[in-house]
RNA sequence: GACCCUAUCGUCUAGCCUGGUCAGGACAAGAGCUUUUCAAGCUCUCGACACGGGUUCGAAUCCCGUUAGGGUCACCA
């Protein structure tokens, strides 16, 4: 039985590279029918939070991943602390006091030798131990350190592979020393290349979100979230990018990945968001977008007609980058007042357009039958009428109708918005 | 500084293991088509094997070095 952990530590959001961590250790085991732990690095009792530990599962959880066994290393203690009395019984560790510090600590001894990692995705790694310190097993508070309650959980939990960042290939030898101190069989090791930044260095803060809830609230889809991170460090092969969770489970394999550092670049990601957008459920993505329209003020939160704004979730979703674009480019449909955009304003209703706007209100108001196809032939037939062409007046009244230049098609608009509110709003700009 | 990792278009990558296809695709950028604006779509353009040595008839691919980037060196995790 295969068996892979994920080992956030509740100090901070579940980040980007955490993210990916975390998907990879889940891919790896679908396909095998492995399981998934969750284990909370919450051993440092002061910048542990509970409120992250709700973050890091919420996360978790709007990405899909979902943990078989969940342990929690504050409530371990006593276990960390058997196993360096155990060291120190068999002379394998040592206590030191130091002044400054309220208790004993424990160390653990490095002797002299090499150490080989045997890594899926770099091959052979060796080190010398003579370039590694004594290490503390534990503190003199009587809490563990990193390293060794991850040693003796990693074993004890009975973790077949340790899938983690680059990061922690350095202190990869410090744990097979207390692997093999302790007598604990060793996993195998993946250490997987890190996410950069734009500007180089690690991805922070200064570059760009860093949280998996950020992404969320700029109206990411977790579909396309994954997918994307996916693609950094691995390849599905025959040139595809966009691919189903459940195809890249079966083409996954973690020896595949690659060994150089990726830089996140938002405007892939963007383009695969909306990639997912086009296609993605419009009853489920109506669920998303209503409170957000109600954070806005868009909508009655106990009274409005979801049919409608589905309607307008498909009239919009081919062409969202983003969840909440919706409710920037879609709120003329719900608004009693057009936000007008100035510069709009300035570009297509300068001129006076009165006699047209009257005419045009005129021929809607005698359109019988209001659908899409009438209203375009009725415009057409009047532009035919008046030796115009179709756009010197479709873009006056796309920004009289809707206070910007951009949108769906003006007819789509119009029919959307209904012959009572495009009749008042185009009147509005008749002197 | 010491130790470790890495090196293909601006970015993500395929190719590398098992040397021999104009080094392929995607994002971005630029141009065009379509058109009713924006987005999408379609077509085209731009653009890379870090450098230097080997090995070989032949190197992106194998070996060595240099350089560059990154990571780690806590009684943080």
């Amino acid at each position: 039985m295969i068996r892979v952990r994920f080992a956030p530590s509740p100090t901070g959001n579940l980040h980007i590279g955490g993210g990916r961590t975390a998907l990879f250790n889940w891919l790896y085991i679908r396909a095998k029918d492995g399981k998934f732990i969750l284990r909370i690095e919450d051993t440092d009792k002061e910048r542990s939070k509970k409120e992250f530990v709700d973050e890091i599962l919420g996360s978790l959880t709007w990405l899909g991943f979902k943990w078989d066994e969940i342990y929690y290393q504050s409530k371990r203690f006593d276990i960390y602390r058997e196993y360096a009395q155990k060291l120190l019984k068999e002379g394998k560790a040592y206590t030191e006091k130091l002044p400054d510090k309220p208790g004993e600590a424990i160390i653990f001894k490095v002797m002299p030798q090499k150490i080989k990692i045997k890594d899926l995705i770099r091959g052979d790694i060796e080190f010398d131990a003579e370039n590694i310190k004594d290490q503390v097993l534990m503190k003199s508070d009587g809490t563990p350190t990193y390293n060794f309650a991850c040693v003796v959980d990693d074993a004890l939990m009975n973790i077949t592979h340790v899938i983690r960042g680059d990061d922690h290939i350095s202190n990869t030898p410090k744990q097979i020393l207390l692997y093999e101190a302790l007598g604990l069989p060793l996993p195998a090791f993946a250490h997987l290349p890190l996410i950069m930044g734009m500007e180089g260095g690690r991805l922070s803060k200064r570059t760009g979100a860093t949280a998996i809830s950020d992404y969320r609230k700029m109206g990411y889809l977790p579909e396309a979230l994954v997918n994307y991170l996916l693609l950094l460090s691995w390849a599905p092969g025959e040139d595809r990018e966009v691919i189903d969770i459940n195809e890249a489970i079966k083409l996954f394999d973690i020896t595949d990945v690659n060994k150089t550092a990726a830089t996140f670049d938002l405007k892939k990601l963007d383009w695969m968001n909306n990639q997912y957008l086009k296609s993605a459920d419009s009853e489920k993505l109506t669920d998303d977008i209503i409170p957000m329209l109600i954070e806005a003020k868009c909508i009655d939160k106990d009274n409005f007609d979801r049919g409608y704004v589905l309607s307008l979730v498909k009239l919009f979703q081919p062409r969202l980058a983003h969840v909440n674009d919706f409710v920037d480019w879609a709120d003329f449909f719900f608004l009693k007042e057009v936000k007008m955009d100035p510069v709009a304003q300035a570009k297509c209703l300068s001129k006076d357009f009165s006699k047209e706007f009257a005419l045009f209100v005129q021929r809607l108001d005698a359109l019988q039958d209001f659908t899409v196809e009438n209203i375009e032939k009725c415009f057409r037939d009047m532009m035919a009428e008046l030796g115009l062409e179709a756009k010197v007046l479709i873009h006056p009244i796309r920004v009289a109708l809707t206070g910007k230049t951009i949108g769906p098609g003006l007819f789509e608009v119009i029919y959307h918005l209904g012959k009572e509110r495009s009749k008042e709003r185009l009147q509005k700009w008749i002197r």
